[in-house]
DNA sequence: TCACCTTATTTAACCGGTTAACTAGATATC
DNA sequence: GATATCTAGTTAACCGGTTAAATAAGGTGA
């Protein structure tokens, strides 16, 4: 069996003490030029490769960070198999991650827990907690010494956390206001509850707030709830269509919604979007590439990975660093999903 | 600062040595009854948690899987971004491994030496290759002591390692034989360049028998290489207009690809399945969702994701354990991109 | 010349577990 | 009754790093 090369190892044939090896490594200002070079000459001779293991038992420092995501009946929620979201943002993370010597760890998450054990016993060094979790896991996150970034999470909890959202109710208005200018009047919005989800009732703001300056009645229009998978777009698509009220316009929580809803309405014979106007949220990689291309509300999923990681690595690097609380732009992006309201 | 729970802790407070407290975690058969109630109830008492930093160490096994994922100009391959494919395979993935106690690292790879150091560095347990490697990383892996899964290999390197793959002949063969039984004959088959993927010339090969069943003459049809992406298949869908031949039909690769190719016909006003039929290859999340719904060749990639954690686990943990391939099972999924050839 | 810094390096304890080797007492074997 | 074997523990070294404290050598200042 190879053995490990291990700092001893290099301390004995460059002629040093292990400790002056560690400081070589570790840029301590204590070691002497000479010496200095004879170790780096060594851990190249050798091919010395440090052991993570050992440094984060010592440093109680893994240079590792924890994806949290939730878990829906003991798998990684339907979502993180069929949205992108999930993809891009990771991206963005890994990226920085790897850029800055640290790994990612993924792990879904069934209860409060679960996830504070987890960080226990890996040691883990900042927790980007990507979905919604139940308050309680949000209340003993809090007793954790680490950086924690939420992502798109309104409420209490933003003040104790470092958080990331896009400009949420700014979307839902623009989305809806995209409508109003083709000339619809009949707009649904379509998305979670807003009382599970503080992102949707955001929109549904802006939603009602476009209404209002195109002096459009709510009364007139209607919010239909689901889950936000496909499956759950199809069936509110085919709910839509049962529901009696006629609607020119929708505008969707998401675009993985929306793909939901089209394939439903065209599968009924309504054509998107001579007949029915629709809105997404998100741009995602594939939005552009469906039939129709969603008209929908873009925001920067990869640079909200990249920053997710950014803000980590400051806080745990650099222990002054303050709490971020980052607000990320969105912009409407026109396709083919959406037309001027036919007569 | 509040001090970690350790071992000793344990060990004092229920009036045994850390090395009992050691031989009950682990289960060691040495222990008695009373003694070992004592611990267990120190351990929940204390809320003990045990460090897997210092298990590593000590164990030298981390109880962390890597996912090895191709980076593609610095970042994590385009197509992890959009393709659900890699979600779905993690879902499956992660679920098995959380389940056995498993963690999962994921990190994109350029080179092989990058592998190589973060599995020394992390002490990885085991690792599954998902995507296409330059051949000199699987060449580096051999000396790797850890079991390997990969993932779509074909070729020299599944002898020395496990692996998982689909029939992707039969998927080949079932997708063109859909389109011939539907009366087509002139139908191109898309897909990236079969020299960097034997996957595709796999597929390829199931094409060939099957327009040879038919009695089509293979330079009737043609080939068309790109890209992964959709993007590519969206470029690969515009190229085909743009040759001035004509098919009826069109075997893809990839239902991301269909996507793409199906998006650049519809701008350009061909009509899918009227005027074109497209069979698109795995059967992802969305597939069904697309307008027109995919007809595909579905696979199982959640399964292929367990199967995949199961072999390293069992590797891991069995040391007898064979060497494993598995060939998992493809089928055609009718839905509503393909139709009888129109006269 | 002695006391006092600096600087470069070593020593050794420590992180929190595991585990081979040892021990003491009880039980079995001949 | 002497010896061997089991059982239920303990001791202490070890995994591969870090780092506070000790040390040795050289340089300064009074």
């Amino acid at each position: 069996m190879k053995q490990r090369i291990t700092i001893r190892d290099v301390a004995k044939y460059s002629g040093v003490s292990s400790a002056t090896v560690s400081y070589v490594l570790n840029g301590v200002d204590k070691v002497s030029t000479e010496t200095k070079e004879r170790v780096l000459d060594a851990i190249k001779k050798l091919n010395y490769q440090p052991d993570f293991t050992a440094i984060s038992l010592s440093k109680k420092k893994s240079s590792i960070l924890g994806v949290m995501i939730p878990l829906i009946g003991g798998s990684l929620s339907p979502l993180f198999k069929e949205d992108h979201y999930y993809t891009e943002f990771i991206s963005g993370f890994e990226h920085v991650c790897r850029e800055n010597g640290y790994d990612l760890l993924i792990s879904g998450i069934e209860n409060p827990e679960d996830c504070k054990n987890w960080v226990k016993k890996r040691n883990l060094d900042g927790l980007v907690f990507l979905g919604l979790f139940p308050k309680s896991l949000y209340e003993e996150m809090k007793t954790l010494q680490i950086p924690i970034v939420l992502i798109d999470i309104y409420g209490e909890y933003e003040k104790h956390f470092n958080s990331i959202k896009i400009a949420d109710e700014l979307g839902g208005y623009l989305a809806t206001k995209h409508l109003t200018e083709l000339g619809h009047r009949q707009i649904a919005f379509v998305g979670p509850p807003q009382k599970q989800s503080p992102v949707v009732s955001e929109r549904y703001q802006g939603y009602k707030k476009a209404l209002k300056e195109a002096n459009i009645p709510l009364d007139k229009c209607s919010t239909f709830e689901c889950d936000g998978n496909m499956e759950s777009g199809y069936q509110i698509g085919e709910k839509i269509l049962q529901s009696g009220k006629v609607f020119t316009g929708i505008v969707s929580n998401s675009d993985i919604l929306a793909v939901g809803i089209i394939s439903a309405l065209q599968k009924n014979g309504i054509k998107v979007p001579e007949n029915v106007s629709i809105v997404g949220f998100d741009d995602l990689a594939f939005s552009k590439y469906v039939s129709p291309a969603l008209t929908t509300i873009n925001q920067d999923i990869l640079q909200k990975g990249e920053i997710a990681g950014q803000i980590l690595i400051d806080a745990i690097e650099n222990s002054s660093a303050k709490m971020e609380h980052v607000t990320m732009p969105v912009k409407l992006v026109r396709r083919d999903s959406t037309e001027t309201l036919r007569k």
